[in-house]
DNA sequence: TCGAATTACATGTAGCAACATCTATTGTAA
DNA sequence: TTACAATAGATGTTGCTACATGTAATTCGA
């Protein structure tokens, strides 16, 4: 279905109008799709996203700012999402000792344990890219990079601090 | 800047996955600039879809339920998004006399006068897209357009009454 | 024709996000 | 040393979203 159906809107006024809106609205639908998913796993996007950051550490320290940089959503408040998780006992937190500012957080192995089971039913549901093509998926993921080296999402990753030049 | 390097993860279990995350982060920037830009005219993005919408409609009468079908996140509370813009004076909405049950929702000559404002700031500002070819911006769109014909996101579309047959 | 189902919309509630502000700790410079 | 700034993170507040439920009007079926 084309974008003008999807959202009964007959006219756009430019292709790279049509694009944001396609964007935006293909994502909202992949964002529920993974929030319903999750849901059975009482776990947000969010905290998912943060679940699955500690384990890529595997057992490096990280802190709580480090956390919010590679958030996806990278405004949002990692402090509260780390206290959520560690209310769960998904993770530890402890205060680093040379410098009593910062927080080192670690995931525990019953959180590393229900990543593993939501890893496995991940596998076992189906593709939601079913309609395109190992090469059309190759090509979007390219644009997309593409797309974000342009002046606009430069600056705004500069502004938030999000763009690791080292 | 690639994906992986944008959110600092090495690995992706499939090109699918990795396509889930680029979309929704790519669609993350593109939503903050969006709420940004509509910031200072004291709108969301919801509310300025809604008022777009209704526009769109160029007189014609449109319920609330028929609003909610075509708004971007279709699971949002239209209800409570028209009283916002009612309140600002941005639409007016009267009950139906053939079917009290139903409201009509237009748009008022100051709502209209608004949108002219943010369409020329919106001309003015420059492109989110610059990075990208004509051709490539076409081709983003098919694809998009293209996954959301895959069985995942039909079902969906199908439970949330968004598949138009008609 | 009368009660049940449906429709159109409103509202209650819990939790989340955005933004600003606050506290505690560390670094820096006179 | 002692202010002052910078950093790491916590918290207050407001508004929005998601989900469930409520309410009034209409339609449907026996």
């Amino acid at each position: 279905m084309k974008i003008e159906d999807a959202i009964q809107q007959r006219e756009f006024a430019s292709a790279q109008q049509k694009l944001t809106v396609n964007i935006v609205y293909s994502a909202g639908l992949l964002n529920f799709l993974h929030q319903r998913f999750l849901r059975e796993f009482s776990l947000t996007p969010q905290q998912f996203n943060v679940l699955r950051i500690l384990r890529g550490q595997r057992g490096a320290k990280i802190g709580v700012n480090d956390i919010s940089q590679r958030m996806l959503d990278p405004t949002s408040n990692a402090s509260r999402i780390v206290e959520k998780l560690r209310v769960k006992q998904l993770i530890t937190r402890e205060t680093c000792a040379q410098d009593r500012r910062q927080a080192h957080v670690f995931i525990t192995p019953s959180g590393l344990t229900l990543l593993e089971r939501i890893d496995e039913k991940m596998r076992a549901s189906n593709d939601h890219f079913a309609a395109l093509t190992t090469d059309e998926i190759t090509t979007m993921n390219n644009l997309l990079d593409k797309m974000r080296e342009g002046a606009r999402f430069q600056q705004l990753l500069t502004e938030r601090n999000l763009c690791k030049t080292e």
